[in-house]
DNA sequence: AAATGACTAAAATAGTTTTTCGGTCATAAC
DNA sequence: GTTATGACCGAAAAACTATTTTAGTCATTT
């Protein structure tokens, strides 16, 4: 049963993730945004870090639902691939949430905020590899370990959202989506 | 002119370096192991960085030959890519000192190392660039962004070897080379 | 002119005290 | 009897101080 209170309290504790950071945000902080004593936390979540574990995993759950919906069946993969992760992006960048911990993982490397990301990064790798599997037997790719193919193309999108940027300019969501599909669907290998 | 001095300073710093760290090398430990005044390192290094710089330097060209003379004139371009990077691999492997101070950027994240081996990721992905147009004019591979498709060859060579590793089993050589020729060159799209 | 090591100022480290904070629990509210 | 609360506790972090280390200098030596 979801209480009232529980909703508070999460809606609290996402409040001052965001804002100050998982290491940041006090017990007695989230207390007060909730308007709840902060024993009442306690009776919904046993720790501070099932707490933050709970949020994630709504938010993970959010964001297979988003990723879901930009697909539409009949598209070609890549398409779908890129309006699924590009879709994901905007949703991080749109929940502050995310960015803050990307950042509290870069500059303090908490370790619980660590292994949540990771979970996240596992999950849409996962998302990633029943996709391909479909793509398989629906013959749009030809046969191919799916687990390495979708960590490979996952990590590509990644290196270009992210990394490119720190060397040269940034690349906008058409860009990659070509770049994605030209190295990865088609090769450049002369015919 | 080299004098025998500087080169015994050299020695003894990557001695230390490699057992020690950068941050676990004092420069009295440098002097002791190369058997001088700690005076005289600086009538030819500036400061300890900078005596890091010009080792990282030496080892930046020797890496550079090592990777032009695995490259075969007339073989496929992924061929000598791979043999390239595996040998580079390989030398750093044997070289304790590019091991040593990876470790110690995870760890402890020593901004003066971190620099050093960005450097030569950067000198790395130049050189990758240049042998991907080569191989764009000989129509090897078909027209596309040098710079992009080095540092995308590159990162997927990292991701296989480093990152695949942490998720699963790591890859052998063969099995790594097959891989990119696989998805860069091949491409996985049906025909 | 090249080499040296005692020296210095600044930074790192160790040691100590103070404060903060996750989690508990006796009590209160309902 | 069930849920909520905040004062309270011990452990851990932060602040502060004392001590040591060390990059770099420079007067002296070779």
């Amino acid at each position: 049963m979801i209480t009232d209170k529980k909703v508070k309290i999460i809606h609290a504790a996402m409040k001052s993730f965001s804002l100050f950071g998982y290491k940041g945000t006090t017990m007695d902080q989230v207390a007060k945004i909730a308007k709840v004593g902060k024993g009442t936390i306690y009776t919904y979540f046993t720790t501070k870090e099932e707490l933050l574990n709970e949020i994630i995993r709504k938010l993970g759950i959010e964001m297979r639902k988003i990723a879901t919906d930009a697909v539409t069946t009949g598209h070609p993969f890549v398409e779908n691939f890129n309006a699924a992760l590009f879709a994901v992006t905007k949703f991080q960048e749109e929940h502050e949430l995310m960015i803050k911990l990307s950042q509290e993982v870069k500059e303090m490397g908490t370790p619980e905020v660590i292994e949540v990301l990771q979970d996240i990064e596992n999950e849409t790798c996962e998302f990633i590899e029943s996709k391909i599997k479909l793509a398989i037997e629906r013959g749009e790719l030809r046969e191919c370990d799916p687990k390495i193919t979708a960590f490979l193309m996952f990590k590509m999108y990644v290196n270009l959202v992210n990394d490119w940027k720190d060397r040269y300019e940034s690349l906008d969501k058409d860009q990659i989506a070509e770049l994605i599909n030209m190295y990865f669907i088609e090769g450049i290998g002369s015919e």
